[in-house]
DNA sequence: TGTACATCAGTGAACGCGCGTTCACTGATGTAC
DNA sequence: TGTACATCAGTGAACGCGCGTTCACTGATGTAC
């Protein structure tokens, strides 16, 4: 269904809601996530405060839609990276890959703090965000299912079986994108990826390297290739 | 000056002051970071609100209190780990130190999460908690020193070089522990260190591994074994 | 040892503020015949 | 094409709440002579 079989008032919705979420993102990118405020969006636009409660039901409806928004931009940002490196050799991908994610978490990092960082207060983040999270790593399984299983991970392996077996949107989601791999050992190489992207990339984000004098994305750079590495993916001239 | 030479009213003062920051820890155990307020607190130890101003300056006050309390008490977990660990190889003190900061971590992981998290809308950590974090991996410095230097890591060395040049504390934190090493390779190899731990053990406290299978002490144990490995260090019989 | 004074923990009232959310409503826009 | 009706965006008042912080004060505890 084109966007013209669209009424004029759906698109107006559409587009007020857009407004919306700028609105609050703005907010968030000067006090943080705690600063989001329904009254003062609202101010912030010119409107009562009771008028956006036409466009979301509450303040948790309007959270949840700027992280599932997150999500998707971010994974945008990764596919579009798998995108312009698919000529390349694994190693090249994975950097290409990684720095693309962070890429993305320092050019907004009050949207990536919402999606990595603790929500505010009593927020739980419904279910259906984790799978939003999955297709962030997607583009990732691409590269890790070319290299050799990594016999150091086979401790993960177990409970990651156990995984495929009960979830099978899990399966499907690995085959999907690293079609010829067994899942459980590209499984363990995603953890182990996931959470050095996670160390490197927040630690930058939420300042803590504040007066050390390294360039995080070499730092960077080092734990994909020792990734690299342990997947016997071929090394890359520089 | 022994406690005893602690006039009684100082000792009152002391122990009121711990409460205050008990009955803080609690609340944000419930709530979260952001759910710490002045008034509730004084209301949970059945007092007015303006009594906790004998106590505590204002409300950053009582945070930057409660961070300070939390980096060394995590230090002095690890601390405490490293002297228990002292006589075994290093590969085998570098896990018992990781496991535990994780498991101080779980044990609590709201305090974590005011180290760790971002903290609440427009707080502004003081200078002081940067000294503070370095107390956390110290011990972590004298295992990465008995380690050859790892040539992969070498594009942080440039930076990492600076840092030590414009800032005598950071040597002589590194001197301290690692007596013997060349402090640059040693601050890259913490880096790495870092990363990793925080990457893994913040995405456990988070709750971002939720529904995956696998068992994250497992995980950290492989991020520290392929670290042990890029430095050399002799292998361990399971 | 007893008395005068200083210190200081804690109170209660008050200030000014912003929050999320509900409710009954007005008025404009769209729809059906 | 014109008219009656339905939809729905947005308003303003209100509810009840909790927040951090200040202020002048009371009354108990400690100190000095």
């Amino acid at each position: 269904m084109p966007d013209s079989a669209q009424t004029p008032r759906q698109r107006y919705r559409a587009q007020v809601q857009d407004e919306i979420k700028q609105a609050a993102l703005d907010q968030i990118a000067e006090g943080g996530t705690g600063a989001l405020s329904l009254n003062a969006i609202a101010k912030s636009m010119g409107v009562s405060g009771p008028a956006l409660y036409k466009y979301f039901r509450n303040r948790d409806d309007l959270l949840t839609a700027l992280i599932e928004d997150g999500y998707g931009d971010v994974a945008a940002a990764v596919r579009g990276a798998a995108e312009g490196a698919a000529q390349l050799p694994a190693r090249a991908r994975l950097h290409a890959l990684a720095e693309a994610y962070r890429a993305w978490a320092l050019g907004q990092p009050h949207r990536y703090l919402l999606l990595a960082g603790t929500p505010s207060a009593g927020y739980q983040a419904p279910p259906h965000t984790v799978d939003s999270a999955r297709a962030v790593l997607g583009p990732f399984l691409a590269v890790l299912g070319a290299g050799r299983p990594w016999p150091a991970a086979e401790a993960l392996h177990g409970g990651l079986r156990r995984w495929v077996e009960e979830t099978p949107a899990v399966g499907a989601w690995v085959h999907e994108h690293a079609p010829q791999a067994d899942p459980v050992p590209v499984l363990a190489a995603v953890l182990v990826l996931w959470s050095r992207l996670h160390g490197v990339v927040s630690l930058e984000v939420e300042g803590h390297y504040q007066g050390m004098g390294h360039d995080p994305g070499a730092l960077l750079a080092v734990e994909m290739d020792a990734l690299a590495d342990a997947l016997g993916l071929a090394p890359v001239a520089r």
